[in-house]
DNA sequence: TTGTATGCGTTATCAG
DNA sequence: CTGATAACGCATACAA
């Protein structure tokens, strides 16, 4: 079914239909009510392929998440979606997988789909490699990213104040009485090196001692890591890059008869539903998830819509305090 | 850029060009690397516009999702982008919202981007108006419903056994010695309301007596109708339609003063993450998550591919027994 | 092995 | 107010 079945069944010319049902003025009230009513029963919708070739703007919005597993990741997504739908544009998201060759193939897809903009979601997209994906095949079309980075004419960045937080809530567990911390970290990203950045600022200035772990982002990292942890050290507080690493971190701590947070303060990041599930639930890094999706939305059409938008925009974190800290 | 700017630069024809970028044989080595090195160069990807508008495919799938807070369709979502993102499919993913227009306007959406295949999740897609909207709008695009069902010939279901897997759970605790239950469910829909009678069909066989309640489908949905259940009564064992509203469950009743599961037993369904971080650990009903998504993705290449497919496809369910059950 | 010509479903320009 | 026509970027039948 194209306009020029319409057309036929209407008596009228393909170019009237297109005017009709993209709703422009000078059309006699008797054709497009004719039109509008044959579109209607017939069920037509226009062609998106073929309007997007011929006006070379596709309303498509790609959004590349590096892990499906991070819900962090997904619902910030999600929130994108929806607010990118309600300016009328579609999203594609896609799996950027965690290898270089994926990424790559995955700008490459977004690229032949000739989406109008793109957001990177994560901080593992901050690579050479993505850089120079970018650059060949999407050299012109504005891309924001969540918590990432490129040095790029074309890429604009919308990041979570990582260290800052980090360094206030190490500085909260000292004014609580902690004095021996530890903290776990998830994958090495370039956002979690910032986190534990932020930590080590804060041990040094406080005075605190501090051993470092390194685990995978997940409730079974999080808890083999303190079960490892509490082998060889008995310490004041742990903190735990995510939320899900510290709702792990507490099973663990229980398990092994202590008490939470008499014995050992807990501090994870996201202020996620992991933090308000627990239980005890955990005092966690609000980095305000869904304020930066909002923030990548505004960016982004800014961008699309020809006004240069900041290149950087930073969000302010808070303390959410909850039962895992004194 | 197009094929004509490669071709241009190559000194071919641009049929040329999309020969060799389509890999198809009868191209001499030397025009085929050719042409490769400047595509490379230039960093160009064939417009999956003008190709859908040729090809008559667009490669793309359509997932709409009833309500995006729901984090079991939402993981269940990317499952799925993952899946057909490996067989050279792009997904477009859309929030249906909950109003009956809303959800017309998704599936007028989906048909004018022509998409290959769509996945409905979620059971609030049962409903005349969509049955309508699709047989308007998509009456020969093949689409599978995640826990729903139109009586039309171009859709096809996977369902999770609800029933039976909320009977089963009730039977179990009826085994493990509890006499009165109570049962709260989530939101209103066909999947929730299958849960009940599942519940209702034990309850009767068992001679269980059984106390009804509804909320919404949150942490703070099952915390506060706990509240507002162990005010009027104190029930052995609570049944949940869904893990979060359990893990609430779960926060009210300690927070009561009772214990978990020495006063009262907790059942959740879904099996999710939630179950296994709350503490104590929630015993739940598994309706195979993942494998249901994967079903889905099955019956929509089969129908893609004009291979018919079973109308309808009921997953088995499996109880996953943890802390919060005797 | 390669080139030419045509059509896919739209929109926009220009005529009428 | 409406119609004819070209062009968008590609794939393909046919010709060379």
């Amino acid at each position: 079914m194209t306009i020029y079945d319409i057309a036929r069944k209407a008596g009228v010319a393909g170019s009237t239909v297109s005017r009709v049902l993209n709703g422009q003025p000078g059309i006699s009230d008797g054709t497009r009510k004719r039109i509008l009513a044959i579109a209607e029963a017939e069920g037509f919708a226009l062609s998106e392929n073929a309007r997007s070739l011929k006006l070379k703007s596709s309303m498509l919005i790609g959004i590349l998440v590096s892990d499906i597993r991070n819900q962090h990741y997904t619902e910030g997504a999600y929130v994108m979606v929806e607010e990118f739908q309600r300016k009328g544009y579609c999203s594609i998201i896609m799996n950027a997988g965690n290898s270089g060759a994926a990424k790559i193939d995955a700008v490459r897809m977004l690229s032949s789909r000739r989406v109008d903009g793109a957001v990177f979601i994560g901080s593992s997209f901050s690579t050479e490699e993505v850089a120079k994906a970018v650059s060949t095949y999407m050299p012109d079309t504005p891309i924001v990213m969540e918590n990432g980075s490129l040095p790029l004419d074309n890429v604009y960045t919308v990041a979570a104040a990582d260290s800052a937080g980090l360094r206030s809530a190490v500085e909260y567990l000292a004014g609580s009485g902690c004095r021996s911390l530890a903290y776990i970290n998830a994958n090495d990203t370039p956002s979690n090196r910032l986190k534990r950045k932020g930590v080590e600022d804060a041990v040094s200035k406080t005075g605190l001692s501090c051993i470092y772990m390194e685990t995978t982002d997940s409730f079974e990292g999080g808890r083999k890591a303190t079960l490892r942890l509490l082998e060889q050290a008995r310490p004041d507080a742990v903190v735990y890059s995510m939320d899900i690493l510290a709702a792990g971190g507490v099973r663990a701590i229980l398990d092994s008869g202590l008490a939470i947070p008499d014995d050992i303060s807990v501090f994870g990041v996201d202020n996620s539903i992991y933090s308000a599930i627990s239980n005890p639930s955990i005092s966690s890094v609000d980095t305000s998830l869904s304020a930066m999706s909002a923030e990548c939305v505004r960016i982004l059409e800014s961008a699309m819509a020809g006004i240069i938008p900041e290149k950087r925009k930073e969000l302010p974190f808070s303390l959410v305090i909850r039962e895992s800290t004194r």
